[in-house]
DNA sequence: GCTGCTAATGATACATTGTATCACTTCGGC
DNA sequence: GCCGAAGTGATACAATGTATCATTAGCAGC
């Protein structure tokens, strides 16, 4: 409840939302909990915002200074790990980019399906996954951390345009 | 069975063989596949067998040029790029590293359990995750590659090393 | 054995991705 | 206003991964 899940439902309809003002509750928010939300963190967190989807770091700084910013790498990095810090931004290993949270509720277990073909990202919460895997830790003795796993493969859109265009494989 | 088959039991026991004659069985078994087994893949699989676990593209480099090799960057890759085809190598995005698949019966769902301690690496074939994260696909109209998950965690030995020192937390 | 084709290599340079450092600024509390 | 901690900007650098292209090695057919 209260501020985390103020959060959420700010994210939930961002897109649908005025920006702006989505963000400055954001700022009202976190410096509730003690942390700054300066002119960076917002930046970064509105480019990833408007974008909808994942994106690299390199491409984030792109983005930055198109708009007349002149950040640098280690500013977007550090941006990106004070919003991972607070469970707003999941980075995936297997793309080397980053996502908006969309269950911003801390750290928690749950699943990355990646579309390889276009990008689109779609993040699940799955019981059944995610006690297998602990399962799976139990059995062989391993301490699993909460994660999130990254599952590569087509979405429909994308599948269906494949099927159009080379029908039954 | 046969080819495959064959690798497989040789990468076993590599550890408690003799590895020169290991290679060079590895290499009559490709050599049938049709592919070739040069001075370079020879020497970059050698440098994973003799580690038992996972390096990085340049710590295999390091590994090779401490041998009196004159190898590249270019080199190693298109080396390990020749193993992950041939499905006795796996990538993990997750520490940019390689390791020796433990399975190499070509592409095959799986789980890499990877000790953030000490960097062992567990390669898993539980069919209650693969199943749990295919029915997630299916039920998000995902067509999910096959793949490896990779579990990150603290394995049995990590985990007793640290409770040692910092009991009860 | 030669010829000629293809796969692989070596060398070089470059591209991408991520960090370290340190002087300076901003912000909140007193 | 002053202080200390947190954040920033600037710069340089480290780590990871590719592109290109001339040369060489392996193999097939003669
Ligand atoms: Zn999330
Ligand atoms: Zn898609
Ligand atoms: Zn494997
Ligand atoms: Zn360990």
């Amino acid at each position: 409840m209260s501020a985390k899940h103020t959060i959420r439902r700010e994210l939930k309809h961002a897109a649908a939302d005025d920006t702006q003002r989505v963000l400055e509750r954001l700022e009202r928010t976190c410096r509730v909990r003690g942390q700054r939300v300066t002119r960076q963190r917002r930046a970064v967190l509105q480019v990833l915002l408007a974008e909808g989807g994942a994106l690299t770091a390199y491409e984030l700084l792109d983005r930055l200074r198109r708009s007349g910013g002149r950040s640098t790498p280690a500013a977007v990095y550090r941006a990106l790990e004070f919003w991972m810090d607070s469970g707003l931004v999941h980075r995936m290993d297997s793309t080397r980019s980053f996502v908006l949270c969309e269950h911003p509720e801390g750290p928690h277990p749950g699943q990355l399906l990646i579309c390889r073909q276009c990008g689109t990202v779609i993040e699940a919460e799955d019981k059944a996954v995610s006690e297998a895997a602990s399962r799976l830790g139990s059995r062989l003795n391993f301490t699993l951390d909460v994660g999130l796993l990254e599952l590569t493969g087509v979405c429909a859109l994308c599948c269906a345009r494949g099927r159009r265009t080379q029908p039954a494989s």
